[in-house]
Formats: C-alpha cells, sequence, structure tokens
DNA sequence: CTGTTAGCGCATTCAC
DNA sequence: GTGAATGCGCTAACAG
C-alpha cells in the first residue's frame, strides 16, 4: 500500500524538459518562457501535483510551518489562544500544527522532538503542570529553533513570552471580594510547580495584608488541576470550624466545580459564599449563578505570542538569549462581576408570556 | 539565522566511522559491534543529535504521522473527538498533529495540501459547514492517503466514517419533548450542507408524524451555526402568533444561545419553552437550567475513527474505495434529562448553612 | 531562457 | 561488523 505521488520529475519527463525548468515554473521563477510556464502548470494540475514539502523543507532547511504546543484544550482557553495565533501565523504565511500534551511531561518532550525532526521554524508553547524539567525547550533554543511561551512560563529559562497580570489580576480578585465584605477568603491554588499558580497565590496574599485580614494557610490548598480533587478540598473547606465565605479559585473550571460541590452542600452562591475564577471560560457566563472571574483576553495572547514568534523567526541573527533578555509581554485581565460575587436579580422573577401557556 | 543540527556525518567523522554505521548503531540494527554502538549513541546523546524526520520521511516515505482535521474548536466536541483520537494512535505508534480550520473552506483546501505535502500516513477529518467541493479529500484518495471521516461525512463519497445515529437521536429527543406534553416544537437546523443536520431534521419531523403532530414548516429554520443568529431566529420563533412550548436546537451551543434569548424575554424554561440540545457538551450541565440533550460518545468516536485509520494503513493493499463499500461505524447516542425539559427541583431551596453567616 | 550538477540526511543495498 | 554507493524530490549555482 504505498501512495503515488506525481513528481517534478514526471511532468518534466512528458514534456521533455528539464526538472530545473519544471520546478521554476512551478515556485514562479522569473526565468521562464511563458509558454512553457503554462504547459507546466496545466499538466501538474491535471495531474494533481502536490508539492513534496518532506522534499523541500530538506532541501532548503526551511520548512515554513510552526507548531503550538498545549498542555491540554478541554477548557476554552488554549483553543482560544490558538484561534488567535494561528489567524496570524497564517496571515504572514506559515502552516500551523497543533500538538496537545494531554498534560503529560512525556507526550510533551516527546512532541518537542516532533516538531524538531520535522525541522518546524518555530514553536509556541504552554508546558505542561507536570513539566519541571525544561531540557527539551533549552535543546530548541539551542539547536536554534525559535521559541515563545505563552500562560506557562518557565522560571528559570530566559524566553520569549506572553503572559497576563497574574499578580495583579488575583490581587484585584481578592480586593473586590474583600470589598463585597468578604473575611475569610479560601484559596484554591494551581501546583507549585507552575509559575502563575505561585504569583496568583501571592496576589491573594497581600490583597488580604493590604486589608489587614489575616493570613491563614489552613485556608490555601495548592492542588493538581484535576477536577476530582476539587470535591474533596472544596469540602474540606465547608467542613472547617470557621467556613470560608469566599473562594478564589485558580481558575474557571476549578470554580465551577468548586460551585458544584457548594450547591450540593446546600449552601447558597454568593450569600454564603462568594466566588471568583480565573480566565473567564465560555463557561463562567453559562454556569448558575453567573461566575464573576478574571477576564483573560485570551485571543490577543495568541496574536501576540504569533508575532513575537514571526519577529524572533525573522530577525537576521538568531536572538542569543543566554546573552540578552528575552521579552515578556504582559497583558492585561478584567474583572468580571457576576452573580457568584453579586447578585444582580432572581433569575427566575419573570413576567407572564403572552400567548397560550 | 540557521538551525544548526547534528547529523548522522557530525557524529561518523568525529568516531572516524562510516555514517552507515552510525545509522545502523542509531536505528538498533543487529550487525553493529555493541562498543561502536555504545560510542555512537552516547555522543549522539551529548551532542543533542535529532533525527530528520524531513529527511526520514522523505527517503522512506513514510512519516509515522497522522493529521486530524477539525473544523472548530470552540466547543468541547471536537477536543474531546481528538483527545480520543491521539490516545489510540500514540499508543500505536503514530505522530498526532492537529489542524483547524476556522470553518473556512479554503483553510481546509490548505490545510490537507499541507498534510498531504507532508506525506503524513492518514488523515481522521471533520469538514467544515462551509465545504461543498470535496475534491481536495478524493484527491487525497487517490494518492493513496487513508481518510477516515467523523461527525461530518461527505455524502457523496465513498469514505470510511464514524457517525453516531442522528435521526434516531433527533427522533428520541423529540419524542422526549412530546412525551412531557409539548405540541409546538420548534427546530434549529444546522445547516443543508451538512448531512446530519439533514438526518436530525429528518427525525424531528418523523417524530412529529409519529405522534400525529402537523408538520408545520415556519417551525424550522436552518441556520449557519453562527451564534449571532440564533438571536434573531429564536425571537422570531417567540413572536410568532402561536410561539412554541419546545425547541429542539441542532446543538448545544445552539440551545445554550436560545436559552439565553428565552430567558431575555422573560420566558421560563422549561415551563413555557422545553429545550433539549444535541451532544452533551460540557456547558450543557452547566447552564441553567441544566440542558437536556442527546449525549454523543465523543471519545470512543476519536478512538473508533483512530482504529478505523490504523486498520486502512496497515492495510497490506490500499482499500479502492470506487469499487467496494467503505465501512461506517454508527455509535449510538444517549438521552440526558436535565430542568431545561423536566424540573426536578428549585435549584436555590436550600437548607440553612451551618455556622457563622 | 534552459539544462546539468550538486547536495540536503538518511536507510539500505551491495561489497568486503 | 563495517564502508561505499545509491536514491528519495527538490532548489540553486553554474553553464550555456
Amino acid at each position: 500500500m504505498k501512495a503515488k505521488y506525481i513528481t517534478i520529475i514526471d511532468i518534466a519527463r512528458q514534456l521533455n524538459i528539464s526538472k530545473s525548468t519544471v520546478s521554476r515554473a512551478l515556485t514562479g521563477h522569473p526565468n521562464v518562457n511563458e509558454q512553457t510556464r503554462k504547459a507546466v502548470l496545466e499538466l501538474a494540475a491535471s495531474q494533481e501535483y502536490q508539492r513534496n514539502s518532506l522534499a523541500l523543507g530538506f532541501s532548503r532547511h526551511k520548512t515554513h510551518t510552526v507548531g503550538i504546543l498545549v498542555p491540554e484544550f478541554m477548557s476554552t482557553y488554549f483553543p482560544s489562544v490558538i484561534v488567535g495565533a494561528q489567524t496570524v501565523l497564517q496571515e504572514a504565511g506559515y502552516n500551523v500544527v497543533i500538538c496537545q500534551q494531554n498534560e503529560s511531561y512525556e507526550t510533551e518532550v516527546a512532541n518537542i522532538k516532533l516538531l524538531l525532526s520535522y525541522r518546524v521554524d518555530g514553536i509556541i508553547v504552554s508546558h505542561t503542570k507536570e513539566t519541571r524539567n525544561f531540557d527539551h525547550f533549552t535543546l530548541a533554543q539551542r539547536i536554534g529553533i525559535p521559541l515563545v511561551f505563552f500562560n506557562r512560563i518557565p522560571e528559570d529559562m530566559n524566553v520569549p513570552g506572553v503572559v497576563v497580570n497574574d499578580y495583579e489580576a488575583a490581587f484585584q480578585a481578592v480586593e473586590h471580594l474583600i470589598k463585597i465584605g468578604r473575611k475569610c477568603i479560601a484559596h484554591l491554588a494551581g501546583p507549585e510547580s507552575l509559575v502563575n499558580s505561585r504569583l496568583r497565590r501571592q496576589g491573594y496574599i497581600d490583597a488580604l495584608k493590604k486589608y489587614n485580614i489575616p493570613y491563614n494557610p489552613d485556608l490555601v490548598l495548592s492542588y493538581d488541576l484535576t477536577m476530582e480533587k476539587v470535591k474533596i478540598y472544596m469540602k474540606h473547606f465547608l467542613d472547617l470550624a470557621t467556613p470560608p465565605d469566599a473562594l478564589f479559585a485558580i481558575n474557571d473550571p476549578t470554580a465551577i466545580a468548586a460551585m458544584e460541590v457548594v450547591k450540593a452542600a446546600g449552601l447558597r452562591i454568593p450569600e454564603d459564599i462568594a466566588i471568583v475564577g480565573f480566565s473567564n471560560d465560555f463557561s463562567a457566563e453559562l454556569v448558575y449563578p453567573g461566575l464573576t472571574t478574571m477576564a483573560q483576553p485570551t485571543s490577543d495572547i495568541g496574536r501576540t505570542a504569533a508575532n513575537m514568534l514571526l519577529q524572533e523567526m525573522h530577525a537576521k541573527v538568531m536572538n542569543d538569549y543566554s546573552i540578552k533578555k528575552a521579552p515578556t509581554v504582559t497583558l492585561p485581565t478584567k474583572l468580571i462581576i457576576r452573580d457568584s460575587t453579586v447578585k444582580k436579580e432572581q433569575p427566575s422573577l419573570v413576567k407572564k408570556r403572552k400567548g397560550r401557556i
């Protein structure tokens, strides 16, 4: 079972010309007789010639393809960033391939090597929560493949990246909870391995400090982002002698899972517990009650990362980040207040419909 | 700015052996002295040799890579199918690259050609809603690249595919609405270009027929799946002289967008209008009220498609679907009943929390 | 304007 | 157990 592809040699033979001429005609090289070009293009079309990018990339050392690596895409965050990045890259004439890690470190390493072995021209990446060893990334750097990180950036690597103001955003989220009168604020934090988890956690701590609310470590749990854990940890919070009256969750899926637990326990949101998430996933608006959250400009993040990568790839001389500070762009977040912290109205207060029942 | 990769020639030179030996050592060929092999492997590791898959695929005509093409991934449906497929393919030793079309026909054609030009060994695909010309797919077939479709299958092509029982599922969904006493059931249908849209629509019509409910074409609107349209069409339904008391939506995002309109109009769900979606997206469970929907076994769909593709790729002789019927697997759906059709309880009826307010 | 040649990195003959 | 030679499809440098 072998695929049969037409090659420029096939075309050359049929036209009794050399493969170079075919190549020139096909690539739009100026020095080619119009009639010859026409003949070549017609034959190529009729025979469904498909350029062999393998051979091309192989001989040119350029593939015009970039890879995007994401740890997962079950929330809307990563897909949405990808769409933003892809738009920019396609406009710039690059092909885009996406690899998805399932939050597995091994898959991440394999995928980076896959992309390297396919000689992509650049990589946009957000690492998995398991990733503690970054050798596969420094490898890419050493080889000279431009890398741009977003969202999750390895902290001991000097790499270009796009982030949001995690610290300030968390601070602001907690400040919001304090301003609506909450005093006992729990935090379901992400894994310590993720820089943004730690930043958000610090924002939480410092907001408490600013308002003279004692920081109680028992109210902070770092977890591995698997939804089953949320149930356990949230129950734990509710079972405390003085349970929290508010929760700041590391992200929206966490917040939403926590809401389930709270509702199942017969408590009211936001009256008994106010909840704030992070990212403004698609679901944040849908869940009941609507989830207050720090919105991330996902599409912008993707576009920015793509533009940074383009710059890296087009640089005359490879940027050497072992001797030079890598650029980092920080994009703003925005607090979206919904019913999970400030109730606007009873959703079931409805006017009678017209017409038949 | 040129990436510098180590090649087997570099290694051969340093070890004063031939590149053939290096190649053999690297690929685990038996006929190689243990010491030589060890030396090669060590040097390769220390110099961070990265096999050039371009060269390899180029010379071997096999890339051990499969592509997955999806029209979009803003709902959880496609990502979830991808994860299922990827799991199976990785276990079978294949690399997986994903391409996303943004529902654009041009991007789809470009991406298919991209994958062909990279000589992937097989492709799993769901076409865009815009796709009416399937030449790019038949091209892949003619070249001999196995193709497996899922969800959206071109109807005039004989290709292997994985679908769900769209007709029966729609029938069942509408039957459910009828059984809870609805008599005036609207249907927000998908584009006519999609086979599953038409099947679901027919299921809707036939369910009405079975229960002797007259089919009213005014209650059916086909639309292009852009969420803005839902608002317009749903308002139109509500403004009818006798507005519907139920809605069957082509998919969950449509149902959820419709719910917004209904709620904004001050109507109650399900009392005034009962709503059923399709697919059981992540959001179906979260939205308020919970959305009744026909669940699709997304992960299974992905795994099944992957397994079918593996069979195609491993076939000794390429299956010629111009002379032979292509296999189609139909997976079952399951009706998930939630509050959008049958209300179980008031969610805000809560017991008093213990402890402090 | 066009043909010839070389070379990209690798596995795989065929020799020895 | 190892080396030399070949070819995969293409572009580019060099001749003409």
